[in-house]
DNA sequence: TAACGTTCTTTTTTT
DNA sequence: AAGAACGTTA
């Protein structure tokens, strides 16, 4: 049970305070979670019908771990509460009621940003609009903000001012039509479309209003436009509306957010209290000041003092390496040390980088130290060709509209549909089917009138139309004798397994049917490269996701109070999970790996030791955030944030050279590093762990042939900098290259890729510089090992045309390689 | 129609 | 460096 002398006065006071408006100013690590969690169960402790309740959250993961914590406290007495995302909630509701919004179906889609990349480019098509001109993805971010601010079509016209908007603005208009032709929606539709339900259907809205009494939104800095008004058309009648964060953390102004909603909430609920939790109980002393020192910098915020009761502790270590391979190599040596040294565990350690390329470089280096470590990216595995197609044959099956899907599996694995046949289609679709009806009312505004669908539509009925239509294209579809034969067998294997999935049976079992039946399994197997196995290796771990969600369906359909008895019910319920949930929900805390992830990622989250890379001017600041005042204050928010996901040490790195796009640039410390008080730093002097012990056994772990990397290594003492350490040794035993292993597939889980994977053991660093070293000499005889041959041994080297040409016999097959190029490691 | 080769762009950040 | 897009060839 709940206990409230857990707490202390201010938060406890954010517990008992129930009713009324309540603006809760959470500074990081003021045990926020712990107020919402108590404040719930406190809640539900007094009497509140828990079904009157709705928890919102940013992230999936903030989602589970609120529902885990409160069900902890209250045990079963939580049942009917609602936690989930902006989205989760909102789909929740779009899933009982989009029928109202007429013409969307039942089984309309969610289309991530691939999906919708591709359906903007076929707009673009049609309107013959020049996608050098107007790049796509600028339209689309154009769209993005219209939406998020819930213009309508005519409402992003009237705004329009230059050309380019204009153009937006005509884009948005047919991009939407064609989404809604799909039966699809995209991430800010699922929100603007809720508000639009709310709308223009009072009664609806006076549902959700009733039921929920009690609102709480966690990081309400984060929430845009469309978010905002969602929220307080819902808190409009009990006005019990609690709202938590903190100015400071607002980072994603670039999707929307806008900082105003949270600083203004007193002006739209006067009767509000507020609470200020400004006790920090993560970081150390120093930690706190630093991350005070920088966000200091920024205007136009409210004014808050942290403190701890902490001593000190470590100060914020400052290190400037050579390049990014030496910066790297630092990471590595540090948690390899503390962890000696202080008895420290892998999982203690973070690595936050500005943007995801940045993980490779550290990977590399990871890998070869046999140090464990996992990425938490954005989609990546979602985003492999393999797991899109299946992706698409499942959505196909469920929504035969998705055209976009259609597109994708129709030729996959080749059947003689070529892109002819496919166009010829495509247009005799749009031909019979777009018209008239759209123009207005897809934003927020009254959608009145009656929407044409030609082929593509809603009911269920309507949507076997195109199914119906592939399975005996007319005449004058123009389609050669051969397309028709193949494009009839396409839509009956469409069709089985729709049947198939109607049926019921495990989603696991579908997608094998699906795999098998539709010659993707078996072509993928004949194909016999790598890559192929990596795919199907990949495909083996989509079908550990699918049996994941068949274990857990039924509590998940029961608590989306979905009857998984309705048709198709389970391939929806997956589908939306897959567009909805991000990898790093998969985080898991207990996992004894090093942590690579975004800045943004981490945020919500916190660990011992932190440490931050690339602080340079121009990757952290941004490069597009320089020259714009409100965008380098979100910047310097997110460096707030970073440096507060530590407890105990923050190791701040920034490199003199980097290499980028493929060339050596300079590096310039962030003006970050520069805003931090000399007192506060502990630069470049021996900090953490490092001793001879440490470097021999990293410089054994060293790459071959480093040393000659040919740059000019006369930069100064910075610690650790390996050129101090003399020349290169040769290549070691085997074992050098720690977990790495056959180079098999560990199968990471989901989309996390963990070290130990192919992948990360694939791009050595010989391979970019290999030109300039003393070369190694391969001898016959000698075992090497190639991202994506494997292991293999050299049969002869010789020199052809200045070139050391090396013949090498792999696992099936012999290559004749040229080593500057080759990725070749000899083991 | 598909496979191949060359040129070009790419790096924010995520639901 | 790597991947996508585009154009050329079998």
């Amino acid at each position: 049970m709940y206990d409230l002398n857990d707490l202390n006065p201010a938060q406890r006071e954010a517990v008992e305070l129930m009713e009324g408006p309540l603006l809760l100013l959470a500074g990081a690590g003021s045990g926020k979670t712990r107020v919402l969690t108590h404040r719930v169960a406190h809640m539900i402790g007094q009497g509140i019908d828990p079904w009157s309740i709705l928890a919102i959250t940013f992230t999936n993961k903030a989602a589970a771990e609120m529902r885990e914590r409160i069900t902890s406290l209250v045990r079963s007495e939580g049942k009917g509460l609602w936690v989930g995302t902006f989205h989760a909630v909102c789909m929740r509701i779009l899933r009982m009621e989009v029928e109202k919004l007429a013409g969307y179906g039942r089984s309309f889609v969610i289309f991530d940003t691939a999906d919708q990349m591709a359906l903007l480019r076929a707009v673009l098509k049609e309107l013959n609009i020049d996608e050098k001109r107007f790049a796509p993805r600028a339209l689309l971010a154009a769209i993005s903000n219209a939406k998020n601010k819930l213009w309508s079509v005519s409402d992003f016209e009237l705004q329009a001012g230059d050309f380019f908007e204009k153009m937006a603005a005509r884009v948005y208009g047919a991009y939407q039509e064609k989404l809604f032709a799909n039966n699809a929606m995209d991430f800010d539709d699922i929100i603007m479309l809720t508000v639009r339900l709310f709308r223009e259907y009072p009664q609806v809205l006076g549902y959700y209003q009733n039921r929920f009494r009690y609102i709480l939104v966690d990081e309400y800095q984060d929430t845009n436009h469309a978010q905002y008004v969602l929220i307080n058309l819902l808190a409009e009648r009990y006005r019990n509306l609690c709202v938590v964060g903190d100015d400071d953390q607002s980072v994603y102004g670039w999707r929307g957010a806008d900082i105003q909603n949270i600083l203004e909430f007193e002006r739209d609920y006067p009767e509000a209290a507020v609470l200020k939790l400004e006790q920090n109980y993560r970081s150390s002393g120093s930690i706190l000041a630093v991350a005070n020192a920088i966000v200091r910098h920024n205007r136009g915020r409210k004014e808050k003092a942290l403190w701890t009761q902490k001593g000190d502790g470590e100060r914020v270590a400052v290190h400037r390496a050579a390049d990014d391979v030496e910066e790297a190599r630092f990471v590595v040596d540090q948690v390899l040390g503390l962890r000696d040294e202080l008895g420290l565990n892998y999982g203690d350690f973070a690595v936050l980088y500005r943007t995801n390329a940045q993980s490779r470089g550290l990977e590399e280096r990871f890998v070869r130290a046999g140090a464990p470590y996992r990425v938490y990216s954005g989609v990546k595995f979602y985003e492999r060709m393999e797991i899109k197609d299946i992706l698409a044959y499942l959505r196909f099956i469920y929504n035969p509209t998705d055209m976009v899907s259609f597109r994708r599996v129709v030729n996959v694995p080749r059947r003689g549909i070529g892109d002819t046949s496919v166009q010829k289609v495509l247009e005799y679709v749009e031909g019979r089917g777009s018209g008239s009806g759209y123009e207005e009312g897809m934003g927020a505004g009254s959608g009145s009138g009656v929407r044409t669908h030609g082929v593509s539509g809603t009911g269920t009925g309507e949507q076997i139309l195109f199914l119906e239509l592939l399975a005996s294209p007319p005449e004058d579809m123009g389609l050669q004798a051969r397309a028709v034969k193949a494009l009839k067998g396409f839509a009956e294997l469409v069709q089985s397994l729709r049947e198939a999935a109607e049926t019921g049976g495990t989603l696991t079992g579908l997608t094998r049917m699906v795999l098998e039946e539709s010659g993707y399994w078996e072509a993928l197997k004949a194909d016999g490269t790598p890559e192929g196995e990596a795919r199907l290796e990949n495909l083996e771990e989509f079908l550990n996701v699918t049996a994941e969600f068949d274990e857990h369906a039924a509590e998940y359909l029961e608590d989306l109070e979905l009857d998984p008895e309705q048709n198709l019910v389970l391939l929806g319920g997956f589908l939306e999970r897959v567009a909805l949930v991000a990898d790093i929900d998969a985080y898991e805390d207990g996992e004894d790996v090093v942590k690579f992830m975004t800045i943004h990622s981490a945020k919500g989250l916190e660990f011992p030791v932190v440490f931050i890379v690339g602080m340079e001017e121009g990757i952290f600041p941004s490069s597009r955030s320089v020259m714009e005042p409100a965008l380098l204050e979100e910047e310097r928010r997110l460096c707030y944030v970073a440096v507060t996901r530590a407890k105990e040490r923050v190791f701040l790195l920034h490199a003199r050279r980097r290499m980028r796009f493929g060339r050596t640039e300079p590096g310039v410390p962030s003006r970050f590093l520069e805003e931090i008080p000399a007192r506060l730093k502990d630069e470049d002097k021996d900090k953490g762990y490092k001793s001879s012990q440490s470097s021999r056994l990293s410089r054994s772990r060293d790459r071959i042939g480093e040393g000659g990397t040919g740059s000019s290594g006369s930069e100064g003492k910075t610690v650790g900098d390996w050129r101090s350490r003399g020349t290169p040794v040769a290549p070691v035993a085997a074992g050098a290259f720690g977990s790495e292993g056959s180079g098999g597939s560990s199968g990471a889980a989901g989309a996390l890729r963990s070290g130990g994977s192919p992948g990360a053991a694939g791009s050595m660093e010989s391979e970019s510089r290999g030109q300039d070293l003393p070369q190694m000499a391969y001898h016959v005889g000698d075992r090497v090992i190639h991202p994506s041959f494997g292991q293999g041994i050299v049969m002869s080297c010789r020199n052809e045309g200045g070139e050391d040409v090396v013949t090498v016999v792999f696992a099936g097959e012999i290559k004749k390689l040229i080593v500057a190029y080759a990725r070749l490691e000899k083991v």
